[in-house]
DNA sequence: ACCGCCGGGTGCC
DNA sequence: ACCGCCGGGTGCC
């Protein structure tokens, strides 16, 4: 937290601190400036969901004094100087790389300052002309913040003399855009990862010390990822220019390669092997595509410790000298020791220990070009000031791995597992009270494996782990660190690692903001500063820029490596599964049945018709849904439906408006409409219900109240909304459905035919075991009646559970003994994507989902790897009904989505509305 | 001339 | 900066 803030001091720097900032080696420049911006940008409210104020066309001045240039077109950053001993109003100009470029003229300056120091808006420029000017060159601001501050920020430059132009700023986003582009957002994120799986550098066999054979793609991610760490190819929106290197997007250029990315995001799915492929990697790739030099256990024949000699002299080359005398000598072990600790090489005392410059290279990570430019100066001079800042850190060859604390232990059995018996491995679990802390020890270790909790415990505690320069860090299931203000985060991002690499089988699970944390650690210039980010991906994605869009798919396909168990290598699938067939089974429902059924769908029909007719669709979405819902209800089963439920407007009572708020959050949120918060665009955490009836997480729109004036509005329907109004979903409502239950039992149509079925399995094979699946978890209440009057062994999985009920079930239900449950009821958002069901090889769909992929997931629950038997999906449709509708709905989202990027705001709108209406078949 | 005008020195914040 | 600004030198036309 002091280094942090000692940062961002540091930003305030008056003109002698600058000077250490603008030493020749541009990169630390950039480091300190990107991790003010860091520290700054972490206590602002997201960039997103900002509307452009408009522009005004300023003077850089002072350009003679700084080193920093810009291109034509380049954004550059602006940064306050509260600290600049001659204008506390300062406002610097920096390009990328945080090199200095002038001031804004200070007349501007002061006017800025105050809007930018108390976050009125952001404030970004770019130069269009004048880059080669001496003194002075102008540039384009733009003043981006929220709505609220948008007349606030006007009026304070105008009254300084600065008109800002507001024309073709009109990206307001209205309730339909804000809808539409947190839908189609959400479906351009679900496609973002698709199509990465085409090979892409060809395979490679694993060292020999891999024991396990790799599978062909496992191959392909192999020699993907050693080319990933070994070339270097240039960066996505890099290009080379005469003597330059150009960034096509910030129309940065630099004279040198731009940094590489040594790593990226393997984002296979869950049981293609990454655990396997990363083991083969560390052993494989130790430098240029040379194995791990590893030592072999000292074994029985004279021939394998002869051959041992041999496999480490050929290693010579990259090693000491003092290790090759030792080769000379004819016992193994002790080489090893010489070598290990001549490889952890303490640099403390600043000397330089390393001599031979390419192995060096290879700890160092630098490419062998610096190598060779290291070779000429003399070996044995004692470092640099810059050198021995560096030494500071221990180098090493050690890999580090962070994981979960749950798959800590699959970590060590597969190492266990696939790495050659007769090679001894230095493997050490990082974890417990007694672990070693020894930097040195440490990083004599081949792989240390430790937890995202004990590393962010460590962090800012004398770290070691911090204190050491890794070959390789490795974060598993790394999208659980997603979230950039998270101390596990900030101690991720404080690694020193000269390759990086992120597991992940979801590497988006919501939205772009997720993937900037993936990129930072990446070090994917100039994205690492959050600045950047938010301006050249992140605003014109939220937005709905297409090219934007495009930018952030080329920089995922860059740094990604993604196959899904569907994946194809050469026409073959890259895992065999067995057959899955999906039935859907039309159910008709009995004449009363019906009869409730059609006096419901009228009534809901009249409703909306009024609301259309009003041009109020929108304020009451959460009754549009509520009257999807019962029609949804009555194909399942008519006690479903929620007794209350008069209108909203009849209330007269406060007390009698909460209640009828709380049963309308109840619908939206059971509505299996996968609710999303507008704010966040993330799926409802915490969520509240407004007293328009619109649902948010509490924490996002509490922010929104906060933000806003004297009067708060619904960001959905502009309703005037107070924090004391809103709504939450109290705990104990969940619980007392069951009492209200059962009077008597009723059957539904439904049930039957899923009865029928049921009992037609068991009588033709009794071992099957089903999957019954249903977004109303009071639907699965009901059915458990007449399972236990037909004797099924049943358990129950819905995500009112706690973890370790959870575990308990579904261990109880994968068992293969005799006695285990044959049939499990699902609920259908239950679970992770993780949850493994193989023991299942029938599932039974009991009511349609408004999001065919949610379908798809809960199929392949059991439809994955470890499945032997062949899977039956059956969905239960009822005929002429809303269901029917709902499977018409989830094919025309798609071709809607595809239309929507070419069509005017206008069109959308009114498609949109169209849409609902015809959809409905209301 | 307690002015205007000229031309040299000068220059980010 | 091929500017603006400052301040000293200067002084009818």
């Amino acid at each position: 937290m002091f280094m942090q803030f000692n940062r961002r001091w540091k930003f305030g720097w008056g003109r002698f601190s600058e000077v250490d900032l603008f030493t020749d080696r541009h990169e630390s420049n950039a480091e300190t400036l990107s991790q003010a911006i860091r520290a700054a940008a972490s206590e602002e409210p997201d960039a997103d969901g900002s509307v452009l104020f408009g522009q005004l066309k300023g003077t850089v001045v002072g350009l003679r004094y700084y080193s920093g240039v810009v291109n034509q077109g380049e954004m550059v950053g602006l940064v306050r100087q509260p600290q600049n001993p001659y204008d506390r109003n300062a406002v610097m100009v920096a390009n990328i790389y945080g090199n200095q470029v002038g001031h804004i003229k200070k007349e501007l300056a002061a006017a800025m300052a105050y809007i930018m120091d108390n976050n009125l808006a952001k404030v970004e420029g770019v130069v269009y002309s004048g880059t080669k000017n001496t003194y002075t060159m102008p540039v384009m601001l733009s003043f981006w913040g929220k709505e609220e501050s948008k007349n606030s920020v006007l009026e304070h430059m105008s009254r300084r003399g600065y008109k800002l132009n507001t024309e073709g700023g009109k990206l307001k986003g209205t309730v339909f855009l804000l809808i539409f582009f947190s839908f189609q957002l959400k479906n351009a994120f679900d496609n973002l990862f698709e199509g990465l799986m085409e090979s892409k550098d060809g395979e490679k066999e694993a060292a020999v010390s891999v024991a396990t054979p790799l599978l062909l793609h496992q191959k392909q991610a192999l020699s993907w990822m050693c080319a990933r760490e070994n070339k270097a190819a240039l960066p996505p929106f890099w290009e080379k220019r005469g003597e330059l290197y150009y960034n096509t997007l910030t129309c940065f250029s630099a004279k040198e390669l731009p940094e590489r990315v040594r790593g990226g995001i393997l984002a296979d799915d869950m049981g293609l092997g990454k655990t396997l492929t990363v083991i083969a990697l560390i052993l494989t790739n130790f430098h240029k595509g040379k194995p791990l030099p590893v030592e072999k256990c000292v074994s029985r024949s004279v021939l394998q410790s002869f051959q041992a000699i041999c496999f480490m002299s050929n290693l010579c080359s990259l090693i000491t000298k003092c290790v090759f005398t030792c080769v000379q000598v004819e016992k193994v072990s002790p080489i090893k020791a010489k070598m290990t600790s001549q490889m952890a090489l303490t640099l403390e005392e600043g000397s330089v220990l390393f001599e031979d410059l390419d192995f060096a290279a290879a700890l160092s990570g630098s490419t062998s070009d610096t190598g060779s430019k290291k070779k000429k100066t003399d070996k044995k001079s004692s470092l640099t000031q810059s050198e021995f800042q560096q030494c500071i850190f221990i180098e090493s060859r050690t890999t580090l791995i962070i994981c979960p604390l749950s798959v800590l232990s699959n970590w060590l059995d597969q190492f266990e597992q696939h790495v050659d018996p007769n090679v001894k491995l230095n493997v050490y679990l990082y974890y417990g009270p007694e672990r070693n802390r020894s930097k040195k020890f440490l990083s004599s270790q081949d792989v240390v494996i430790t937890t995202y909790n004990v590393l962010s415990s460590d962090f800012g505690n004398k770290s070691p782990l911090h204190g050491i320069s890794w070959l390789r860090v490795v974060l598993d299931e790394g999208h659980i660190i997603r979230n950039p203000n998270a101390q596990m985060s900030k101690a991720v991002l404080d690694l020193k690692a000269q390759r990086r690499w992120i597991l992940s089988g979801t590497p988006i699970q919501n939205s772009v903001r997720d993937l900037w944390m993936l990129v930072a650690f990446l070090g994917l210039k100039p994205f690492d500063t959050r600045e950047w980010w938010n301006r050249v991906i992140q605003r014109p994605v939220t937005q709905g820029d297409r090219a934007g869009l495009q930018h952030l798919q080329t920089l995922v396909k860059y740094i990604t490596l993604r196959r899904t168990k569907n994946s194809e290598v050469n026409g073959r699938p890259l895992v065999s599964l067995p057959e899955k067939k999906v039935y859907v089974e039309q159910v008709e429902l009995s004449q009363p049945e019906r009869e409730e059924y059609e006096l419901a769908r009228t009534e809901g029909k009249n409703t909306i018709g009024r609301y259309v007719a009003e041009g109020t669709v929108l304020r009451n979405y959460a009754d549009v849904l509520a009257i999807l819902m019962r029609l949804r209800q009555h194909c399942c089963h008519p006690d479903l439906l929620a007794k209350i439920s008069s209108d909203l407007g009849a209330a007269a009572t406060p007390a009698e408006l909460r209640e009828r708020l709380i049963e309308k959050l109840r619908l939206v949120l059971a509505s299996g409409s996968d609710e999303e918060c507008s704010v966040c665009l993330d799926s409802v955490r915490l969520p509240v219900i407004t007293h328009c009836a619109h649902v948010y997480c509490r924490p996002c729109i509490a922010q929104v109240i906060s933000t806003s004036g004297q009067v708060a509005r619904c960001p959905l329907c502009r309703s005037e909304i107070k924090t004391s109004e809103l709504v939450e979903f109290p705990q104990e409502e969940m619980e007392e459905e069951n009492s209200t239950k059962s009077e008597r039992w009723r059957t539904s149509s439904k049930v039957q035919a899923l009865m029928g079925n049921l009992l037609r399995l068991r009588s033709k094979d009794s071992s099957i075991k089903c999957l019954v699946v249903s977004q109303f978890t009071r639907f699965l209440t009901i059915l458990e009646t007449p399972l236990r009057e037909h004797g099924f062994s049943f358990v129950r999985l819905d995500g009112t559970m706690t973890q370790k009920k959870r575990t308990q079930v579904i261990q109880e239900f994968q068992s293969s003994a005799a006695d285990s449950p044959t049939i499990m009821l699902l609920s259908l958002k239950a679970g992770g994507v993780g949850l493994n069901l193989t023991a299942a090889s029938h599932v039974f769909l009991m009511d349609p989902a408004w999001n065919p992929a949610t379908e798809e997931q809960c199929i392949d629950r059991c439809h994955r790897l470890g499945q032997k038997r062949k899977v039956v999906v059956t969905k239960f449709i009822v005929k002429d009904s809303v269901e029917e509708n709902m499977v018409k709905i989830q094919r025309k989202k798609q071709d809607l989505m595809e239309k929507a990027f070419g069509s005017t705001n206008t069109d959308r709108k009114t498609s949109r509305i169209d849409d609902i209406v015809a959809l409905m078949e209301l």
